[in-house]
DNA sequence: GATAAATCGCGAATAATTTCTCTATTGGAG
DNA sequence: CTCCAATAGAGAAATTATTCGCGATTTATC
């Protein structure tokens, strides 16, 4: 009796993380009301395809079918087919896919034919980096830096001069910036991320290792390391022996 | 007719890329036939978990409920009681799990007690970075620095002396360093993972946005930004109207 | 032209992951 | 000491993602 009160309550709490305070961030969710659903491991995989389809047409070739990325990436054959299809471009039997057409159409799917602006905050070793990275194949553009150490501002990075913190939400509201990168210390976080939010970004990338706790309206998407290197380290603290070629699930005795 | 051996074809192709050469790229696949099989993104939530406990260790706390964990990541708290279960440490009812002992039992899980040797190759803005950053909490260690320029051999990054690339497999092989760690440009990718594995290497962390075309028993984990940068660019190209608040998944009637 | 080989595309089946439901504990309040 | 609220845990159900099976289409070859 008491029980069936119990589940309500735990059901209720999830409702109301996911309804009315949670961060979206993508790692999370798996299906989203966007216009259609797309999978996000799909979305994941079409800057995959979108590399090497590039390589493909410096090499001058101008269809490649899926069986051939498939080969390239380890994929599926119907998985590659899978994604493509997420672009409307449609392929010819025994041909295959436009490469000129497939590499407009991802682009565009991503969004990475507009260039997004966006401000970087925390120029350390790894903010210097990506203040270095040229994303405008990404259809990125970082137009501001920031630091909070009075050292480092004034300090020119990359082509960039390093503003005070004090004038990041002005900068982004004043230039309708949609986009923070955050790449402080984990401690500096939380605070520097509600800056970004009062400035009225839409979304942040993440590469700290700092949980954000933001409003519903605020994508949020995780970029630090360490998920990639729990996956690696795993593998190799436990399951080297199984790294091995082909050795069966279970030793047998 | 002929249908029947069409299918059978392609179906042998899915096969023979998969036993024959596919490198393991653990994107790719999710069971994976290590002792227990691990949920491939359980994995990648564990360093979130973590990471917050630690926080909550640092606060004096030395007891948090899944409930606590799933309101700061917004996880649904069967999805963490679930991940948590992997570390085989159990929660009282009431009361929650004991930090201190699941903080061991994660880092246990994912190998982050001892250290992994590693050797990065490529110190360019992003290897100067990670050569930078403190991997100590995440079991990582970089012992050795590569490049291919000549004016950056000799040259000291972060305590680190870079040795010319031609050292590479070598050193590799004679400090049975199990970990390569790839930030090169994409075009040279290929071929100094090719050394990598030849000085015998088990896993590599591939920064890059090459493809690796690898032996079967080398572990590769892709950390490159275009798979997250795509998550984001989409959301705000084609999405941002529905990043708007509380738009529930089924309105219930 | 007819035939064969390669490949796309769709719908179904399978597998993996997440979420839900229910039960059993536990500690605290009356 | 009994009841209540919070929580873990285990199994079922639902959802999501991947893989398979088949028919249709296209090009090249004989």
């Amino acid at each position: 009796m008491s029980a069936k009160r119990e589940k309500i309550l735990e059901s209720k709490a999830r409702k109301s993380q996911e309804e009315l305070m949670g961060a979206v961030t993508l790692e999370n969710i798996t299906s989203d009301p966007r216009s259609q659903t797309v999978p996000t491991p799909s979305l994941r995989r079409l800057p995959l395809y979108l590399r090497l389809l590039r390589d493909y047409q410096a090499q001058g070739r101008t269809v490649v079918s899926c069986t051939q990325l498939a080969s390239d990436l380890r994929f599926d054959p119907t998985q590659v087919r899978k994604d493509l299809a997420l672009t409307k471009v449609g392929g010819r039997p025994k041909v295959g896919y436009p490469i000129a057409e497939l590499i407009a159409a991802i682009e565009d799917f991503l969004g990475w034919r507009r260039t997004i602006e966006a401000v970087l905050v925390g120029v350390g070793s790894l903010g210097t980096a990506l203040l270095g990275y040229n994303f405008s194949l990404y259809g990125l553009s970082i137009v501001g830096a920031f630091d909070s150490a009075p050292d480092k501002v004034g300090q020119v990075v990359h082509g960039r001069e390093i503003m005070p913190i004090g004038y990041l939400t002005n900068f982004i509201r004043q230039r309708g910036i949609p986009m923070g990168i955050l790449t402080v210390p984990a401690s500096a976080a939380q605070s520097v991320a509600e800056m970004m939010v009062a400035g009225g970004v839409k979304a942040i990338w993440n590469f700290t290792s700092a949980a954000l706790q933001l409003p519903d309206h605020v994508l949020v998407e995780r970029a630090d390391f360490s998920a990639s290197l729990a996956v690696l380290t795993r593998a190799l603290a436990h399951g080297a022996r199984s790294l091995a070629p082909t050795i069966p699930k279970k030793e047998v005795t």
